[in-house]
RNA sequence: GCCGGUGUAGCUCAGACUGGCUAGAGCGAAUCCUUCGUAAGGAUUAGGCCGGGGGUUCAAAUCCCCCCACCGGCUCCA
């Protein structure tokens, strides 16, 4: 924040968001800097970005080649300025409420705002109070005003503050001033931007109450979190919260329950899984799916125990590197570990056999399941677990055969991810500091990837440094139903393991070479795959996936034989007769409940024609449907894994 | 691991603060009545180590202590 005396009277040039330049006097303001751009910008400012840093806007620009950016009301970092002043109105509201509170930290976030609190004592039942409160700072539309101030008369004004202090310490290393903001009676340490006054803060909602460590460290104090968020107008956070809403009712804990598809029980432990028949038979559809898509790419299928002797587990270097988060354990005088990947026993099994370069590549597959001991806090339903099964392949590969290798495998997840519609990202994610191999080959292997890539004219981000530190790797991010982004697929090339398990294969030139591995996953772990599905379809699997594709519903007793006359028609599907002594209506509404895609009503009209009624999840219907046309429908729809019933479309 | 919350029937929840009859309700299930034409027809019955262990008390789902599990949070630097 200091400047040098010296540059203070000359230009800079400053970078716009189009890649313009403008040259303006060293020093000048964000908001000077709009001003220039044009008058009614600049009184529209609000804050600013500097090389990307969000800032007040009365922050001056120093540095030549500054990106500069300016942030006006409505524009998206706008939110963000004002979940911060937000953030600043809960604290004067409890300041108001409470006595003798110590202020921490409250910064906006990705989807509102918190303040960290030290000495207070409330539950989520004192949330309404202090909404209200805020509430009525909003109202007053008190202006929020910014000052400098130096920091011995910082120290004093925050002397009851012990946080505060500390963060100004810090903050006095890197100038002599700081700045408060301030409202009405109240102010606080801080950098902004803000908002011109508390009332431009739309709409706000206080959430839950957590707790946090001061500054994120667990030697630390813990303290009261309060989050919030704060949104434009009422319309937003009424659509905020409807989307939460959503994600609640998507809760794959909650739907895995209703469908009966899995269970995580005390006597079993915890993290681990245990899927019931209808989860197992979409897990059986999910394996088939990719076991296709393997065969057809040539690889071959191995099976590998779920346990090893901590030998492998050494030579692989998994013992030194991962064992934290490894389950060992002593058998007599040896002592084994649960596998964590499924890598050094496919690298056992390639080495068990001399190769020639004609052999490779080497395709491997294997649904592994693997054990990895994460944190218990971080343990949650079927997204973070103990226990999951990896579609892993690994494939030992010529150097110069990487380009195709990895084409083939960014087809087979394009496959599968287009199946389930849902659109994807890719990155490249390159050598990072700490790694192994030489620079030669880390270099081929970047440009072949890279070429993969362009040659599919794919657009994707580099991540610099982002690569595993055994080589480089594409990752594939997705999006599901509700927008929210996972990631899955993966191909990572690795030069490390073949290195250690001194892995070869013989040359052209009859010489020992190295062969290089790829890993690849096209789901990520079935756990987490299948957690994202059940999500994105909110349970409405696709016929194909759906563990009963088709009930039959008789209108009355003395239609059930003809419904179990149609029923064995429908024999190659998971097909049910719901033979239950109660009306359509409620027949209707359990089928709904339970999901089926597609009903079948059959009374004494169907059964006189011999065709039947079809209906689907929509309430859709057709009747005097052909039981050959529905059936044939059927058949293909789930042959071709249709992401939707679209018998009825 | 740490902080807060939660744990009662297959599911969703009441009862707990202020200890006291036999722990309730709805859904689901079973049985019976009804034989139904498009999202809940009616009746009856069964179903509970009130998460586990220990303690206080004449008496504990309820109060105290310990443990377990689940949910949320613990990175985003005034």
């Amino acid at each position: 924040m200091s400047q040098d005396a010296n540059s203070e009277h000359d230009d800079i040039a400053v970078v716009l968001p189009d890649g313009s330049e403008l040259h303006v006097e060293r020093g000048s303001t964000v908001e000077d800097v709009a001003y220039e751009i044009g008058p009614g910008l600049g009184s529209d400012t609000v804050a600013g970005r500097i090389d990307g840093e969000l800032v007040a806007k009365e922050q001056p620009v120093t540095e030549d080649g500054a990106r500069i950016e300016i942030v006006t009301d409505g524009a998206d970092d706008y939110l963000e300025v004002m979940r911060h002043s937000a953030a600043h109105c809960l604290a004067q509201a409890v300041e108001r409420l409470y006595d003798d509170v110590q202020l921490a930290i409250g910064p906006p976030t990705d989807e509102g705002f918190y303040y960290d609190f030290d000495d207070l004592d409330i539950d989520e039942s004192d949330l309404g109070e202090i909404e209200a409160e805020m509430e009525a700072i909003i109202e007053a539309d008190y202006d929020i005003e910014r000052e400098e101030v130096s920091v011995d008369e910082a120290r004093e004004r925050l002397a009851d503050q012990e946080y505060k202090l500390e963060l100004l310490e810090e903050f006095a290393e890197n100038g002599e001033t700081v700045t408060f903001y301030s409202q009405d009676e109240w102010e606080d340490l801080c950098a902004g931007p803000h908002v011109e006054s508390t009332g431009e803060i739309g709409a706000v909602k206080l959430e839950e109450i957590a707790a946090a460590y001061w500054r994120g460290d667990e030697a630390n104090p813990m303290q009261t979190r309060v989050y919030g968020t704060a949104f434009e107008d009422e319309s937003d956070l009424e659509e905020y919260l409807e989307r939460k809403r959503e994600a609640e009712k998507r809760d794959h804990r909650k739907i895995g329950n209703e469908m009966n598809l899995f269970s995580i029980q005390d006597v079993t432990g915890p993290g681990l899984p245990l899927y019931h028949p209808p989860g197992k038979t979409i897990l059986r559809e999910l394996e088939s799916f990719v076991e296709d898509l393997n065969l057809d790419a040539g690889y071959e299928y191995v099976e590998t125990p779920h346990v090893f002797k901590t030998d492998l587990w050494q030579e692989s270097g998994h013992y030194e590197n991962y064992q934290d988060d490894m389950f060992i354990f002593d058998v007599g005088d040896d002592e084994y570990g649960l596998k964590p990947m499924n890598c050094p026993g496919h690298a056992t099994i390639f080495d068990d056999s001399s190769w020639s370069y004609r052999d490779l590549p080497i395709r491997y597959a294997e649904n592994g399941k693997v054990y990895r001991k994460e944190q218990r806090g971080e343990l949650s339903g079927l997204s973070r677990v103990w226990a999951f099964t990896i579609d892993d392949g690994h494939l030992f590969v010529r150097p110069e055969g990487i380009k195709s290798e990895v084409e083939q495998i960014m087809d087979m997840i394009d496959e599968v991810l287009s199946t389930f519609n849902l659109d994807y990202d890719v990155a490249l994610a390159t050598r990072p500091e700490k790694s192994v191999g030489s620079d030669e080959i880390w270099e081929k292997a970047e440009s072949q990837l890279e070429s993969v890539l362009d040659a599919r004219d794919e657009e994707y981000d580099i991540e610099p440094g982002d690569g595993a530190f055994y080589g480089p790797k594409i990752d594939f991010a997705f999006e599901d139903a509700i927008g929210r982004r996972w990631d899955g697929p993966t191909v990572q090339l690795d030069f490390n393991m073949p290195e250690r398990f001194d892995l070869s294969y013989v040359g052209k030139d009859n010489e020992e070479h190295q062969p290089v591995m790829i890993h690849r996953a096209l789901y990520g772990s079935y756990e987490r795959f299948f957690m994202v599905l059940i999500e994105h379809f909110e349970g409405n699997f696709p016929p194909w996936l759906a563990p009963e594709q088709v009930r039959i519903l008789p209108i009355s007793d003395e239609n059930k034989g003809y419904a179990y006359r149609v029923r064995n028609e429908f024999d190659e599907f998971r097909a049910e007769v719901d033979d239950r002594d109660s009306t359509l209506e409620r027949k209707i509404r359990a089928a709904h409940d339970d999901r089926v895609p597609y009903q079948i009503i059959v009374g004494d009209n169907e059964e006189e024609d011999g065709d039947i009624s079809v209906r689907d999840r929509s309430e859709s219907q057709e009747h005097g449907v052909e039981i050959d046309e529905f059936r044939d429908h059927l058949r293909t729809e789930v042959d071709q894994r249709r992401s939707a019933p679209t018998f009825l479309k």
